[in-house]
DNA sequence: GACAGGAGACGTCATCCGAT
DNA sequence: ATCGGATGACGTCTCCTGTC
């Protein structure tokens, strides 16, 4: 599954929820899904997505407006029915020009390894998000460059002042910026050379926490995330089997009528 | 049996995005 | 502006399978 084209209408995650039949396909607006061999009809209302096979000259055509598309890796979103979308070898990227007083308006797909103009200053900056692909993260970035758990601070000098505090812990030393600027940290020095920022342990006692409990919030998520995404595959992949098996019903239909047709003919 | 390679599941991080 | 859920990206681990 390299590339899907997929009708955005119906916002379930269930490709499956329309289950027409050849014969309901043929009433309402017609939208038609040529690939090189095949052709198959729909009614947009109630088709709600659909699926073309990569490495296929594919067109889908349907009636009415277009809308705009959003894009995630490999898939197209419709969000409305009427595009006409071509599909090509994988490497490609689909680029959509925006042409309000032309209909159809038409998805190109574009190859990025020839010419690097995939995102222009007039699209959406959701568009252009989407055309990107990630950027390495700067923790990720900073863990190659300087081994793990570097702190990068800004290169100003710092001024550290002591204050007499009466603590049996030791005099209080305050790191700042210089002239009066802003706190970095305070923190007391014992006789045995250790450190004490005062409140430290509560307060990374409660940052803890509430990272260890982010963290398996997060992990549920990833989970049901992943399980989510596995049923949706599923579902399109179901979808692909149903509209391969209208597809083919279409075509014997066809030739059945076609036969019909040269016999009445010669008659 | 040892090993390599692929597939799938998982945890974490970064980011997006809707709700408040 | 902030928060929290959803999800893509990435690294790691485990299991399975084929090859030697």
């Amino acid at each position: 599954m390299d590339s899907m084209v997929e009708e955005n209408g119906n916002s379930s995650l269930d490709p499956l929820s329309d289950q027409t039949s050849p014969s309901e396909a043929n009433s309402g607006t017609s939208a038609v899904l040529t690939t090189a061999a095949n052709i198959v009809q729909f009614i947009p209302t109630q088709v709600s997505q659909s699926v073309i096979q990569a490495n296929q000259s594919s067109v889908i055509q349907t009636a009415t407006n277009l809308q705009p598309m959003t894009l995630a890796k490999g898939v197209l979103y419709v969000n409305k029915s009427n595009s006409v979308i071509h599909t090509a070898p994988a490497g490609l990227q689909v680029k959509i020009k925006p042409e309000p007083n032309t209909t159809p308006t038409q998805v190109q797909v574009n190859d990025t390894n020839s010419e690097d103009d995939s995102i222009t200053d007039d699209e959406s900056p959701k568009r252009r998000r989407d055309l990107l692909t990630r950027r390495p993260s700067y923790h990720r970035i900073l863990k190659e460059i300087s081994g793990p758990d570097i702190a990068v601070l800004p290169t100003t000098t710092l001024q550290i002042t002591n204050v007499q505090s009466g603590d049996p812990a030791g005099s209080l030393h305050t790191i700042s910026t210089p002239g009066g600027g802003s706190t970095i940290v305070q923190y007391t020095q014992g006789q045995d050379g250790q450190f004490f920022v005062p409140g430290g342990p509560v307060l990374a006692e409660d940052q803890s926490r509430k990272r260890e409990i982010r963290l398996q919030k997060n992990r549920e998520a990833a989970r049901e995330c992943r399980r989510k995404k596995k049923e949706y595959i599923k579902c399109l992949e179901n979808r692909v089997a149903v509209l391969e098996n209208q597809n083919k019903a279409l075509i014997e239909e066809l030739k059945t009528l076609k036969e019909l047709y040269c016999q009445t003919k010669t008659d």
